[in-house]
DNA sequence: GATAGTTGCGGAGCGGTGCTCCACTTGTCA
DNA sequence: TGACAAGTGGAGCACCGCTCCGCAACTATC
């Protein structure tokens, strides 16, 4: 039993509505909204998801867990720096899917009580992992820290979304910056 | 006579209370609550400001023509990349002033329409000499440019923000990004 | 199948928001 | 001092996030 099965339905039209929604109108759509879409009463959108942050945590979770998992595959690389390199760029382009969503992610690494906090310190480390390595081999200044790198990394991506261009910004930003990261 | 005196008075209130404001809530701070520390109906808010984009508009003007003033100050400085150092320095600092506004000077440089549009063209034009004179010099890379330049620090000031020392945080971006300008 | 009981649902309601509109007050100039 | 344009203020509209609880619907048991 646990879960009635008519709940868990209306948990997953939420959370694809959510994911539509966000995608459309950045991270402070209207919740309301949400509901109306997914059909659903806006109690049962708290019911499921208490707060904005619930909901976007479990947008999220998912997009960390990919990251991590990136960057643990690409702990084998022969170019450390490239490895480094195409992992950033990943991660600026999945903070750029969802307008605002960059912010969350900062706040999450901020927020120590944060249930994101637990899956975005999963993610921080395998990055970590792959600037350590990359700092071994020469590649990055040592005194490079993984904070500063993902706060960098985006800033970064805020800044393109704002950009005429974005891709193309960001693509430039980036070049710049792993400039800036090499001794 | 032009305009009658208690309307001059409304109108200095409401942007002293608005500067408070901002600078407390960020960008999104209730106007009706601007309105009400000033002790004047929110109609009058609105007559003198039509949007919100008008008040912040207000406000960022003497922002701009300070950065603007500052930058032409600094082409006479012998070590020109000191000189766009200390402007960049002093770019982000006033971005950070008001949480949330770095993402309008951003939407103000993009959005030609934009009454701030004009006195943002003239600061990053002073921004943009001062860039060449660096690059003239052979102090920062030559493809480097100005629109890159601010939305890159735009970027840096507003990861800062969101860091837990934000100054400390802001000088350590600021420098990496110094690196990676650099031929 | 029928039934009991728990789980989940929906939306009215509260206090807030941005913004509009217009009856009324007030400053100004003749 | 008065006429009148200029300026005011807040009621009102449509929305927001979020809470609360009477009620409907699903499910385990018989």
């Amino acid at each position: 039993m646990s879960t009635r099965a008519d709940a868990r339905r209306n948990y997953d039209l939420l959370l694809a509505e959510a994911r539509a929604a966000f995608a459309e109108h950045g991270t402070d759509a209207s919740l309301r909204d949400v509901a109306r879409r997914a059909g659903v009463g806006i109690g049962t959108l708290y019911r499921h998801f208490p707060t904005r942050e619930a909901l976007l945590e479990a947008l999220m979770r998912s997009n960390f867990d990919g990251l991590r998992e990136h960057a643990e595959s690409l702990l084998t690389a022969d170019d450390t720096a490239a490895a480094l390199q195409e992992w950033l760029g990943r991660l600026a382009a999945g903070s750029m899917a969802y307008r605002g969503l960059p912010e969350s992610v900062l706040a999450a690494l901020r927020d120590e009580q944060s249930q994101l906090h637990e899956s975005c310190v999963a993610m921080r480390e395998a990055g970590a992992r792959l600037l350590h390595r990359a700092q071994a081999a020469g590649r990055i200044r040592a005194e490079v820290t993984a904070d500063e790198l993902l706060a960098l990394v985006s800033g970064l991506a805020w800044a393109s979304e704002q950009a005429r261009h974005p891709a193309e910004m960001l693509d430039r930003l980036l070049t710049t910056a792993m400039r800036g990261l090499t001794p």
